[in-house]
DNA sequence: GTTGAGCGTT
């Protein structure tokens, strides 16, 4: 009956936190809390654990209930072999909320009722941090590293042919946007500046130039031609960007909706 | 089925 993890921490007014580490990714803290409890009393078992996979990430956190007992816990469980792996046991130096503890007791009982001008965003820094122990945990594993770099080369590749044939556009921003996945930032951002100045120092836009096509030729705007008339302008305006709308070379546009002229009962 | 420096959650 060790739910641990399952709900927040219980308490942790005065408890001490253990690291272990080296563990096996298989242990869970089902499997610690014999071995702990052994020492002393243990109030919770926590096992950090991947949110994308849901794995453990191979250290877990002991909270005793006295100092003593987790002193000899370290003491003794410190290079103990755990499912085949020598696990590692000391003091935790940092609390739940990132704050510094000393020998595994939290120095802080939560500082609710101070002064929260420090601005700090909390979501903000849970993707940092996880980003930045997912790039050191794969920088540490070359195999890994390479598999994973093959493996999106393939799909780069895929993704690319295809775009020939088709348009990648769409793909290709959604991915883009898909990183960026922090409304918080975009919000605090456009609230502190402009909408419009996306790319202050990177993307000046020198293209201010109105149209001076419109200008020079009015009548074009006022009188409604044929929709080819409006082609020549676009392809005059961006210098070589053919239609996208046109992906057969005969500029058809019903060529392009049947893809697979093996179709054509002879109509097509 | 997977890796191995390090510090945490309904």
């Amino acid at each position: 009956m060790s739910h641990f993890g399952r709900s927040g921490p219980p308490d942790i007014s005065d408890t001490y936190s253990l690291l272990v580490l080296n563990i096996t990714f298989r242990t869970t803290a089902d499997d610690l809390f014999p071995l702990f409890d052994k020492y002393g009393k243990v109030v919770d078992i926590f096992i950090p654990k991947d949110r994308r996979t849901g794995e453990s990430r191979g250290f877990a956190f002991v909270r005793y209930k006295y100092a003593d007992e987790a002193q000899k816990a370290v003491e003794r469980l410190d290079g103990r072999m755990v499912d085949g792996r020598e696990i590692t046991v000391q003091f935790a130096k940092y609390g739940p909320n990132a704050e510094r503890i000393h020998k595994g007791r939290i120095i802080e009982s939560m500082p609710r009722t101070r002064h929260r001008s420090r601005s700090r965003s909390p979501r903000r820094r849970y993707r940092d941090d996880y980003r930045d122990r997912d790039y050191r945990r794969r920088s540490r594993s070359r195999s890994y590293d390479r598999y994973e770099r093959d493996r999106y080369r393939g799909r780069d590749r895929d993704y690319r042919r295809r775009s020939r044939s088709r348009s990648a556009s769409p793909d290709y921003k959604s991915r883009g946007r898909g990183r960026y996945d922090d409304d918080d930032d975009r919000r605090s951002r456009s609230r502190s500046r402009s909408v419009d100045s996306r790319s202050p120092a990177h993307s000046p836009s020198p293209r201010r130039s109105p149209s001076p096509r419109r200008s020079m030729s009015p009548e074009r705007s006022a009188s409604p031609r044929s929709p080819r008339g409006e082609s020549p302008d676009n392809r005059s305006r961006d210098g070589r960007s053919p239609s996208p709308r046109s992906v057969s070379p005969r500029g058809r546009p019903d060529a392009s909706r049947s893809p697979s002229p093996r179709n054509s009962n002879g109509d097509e």
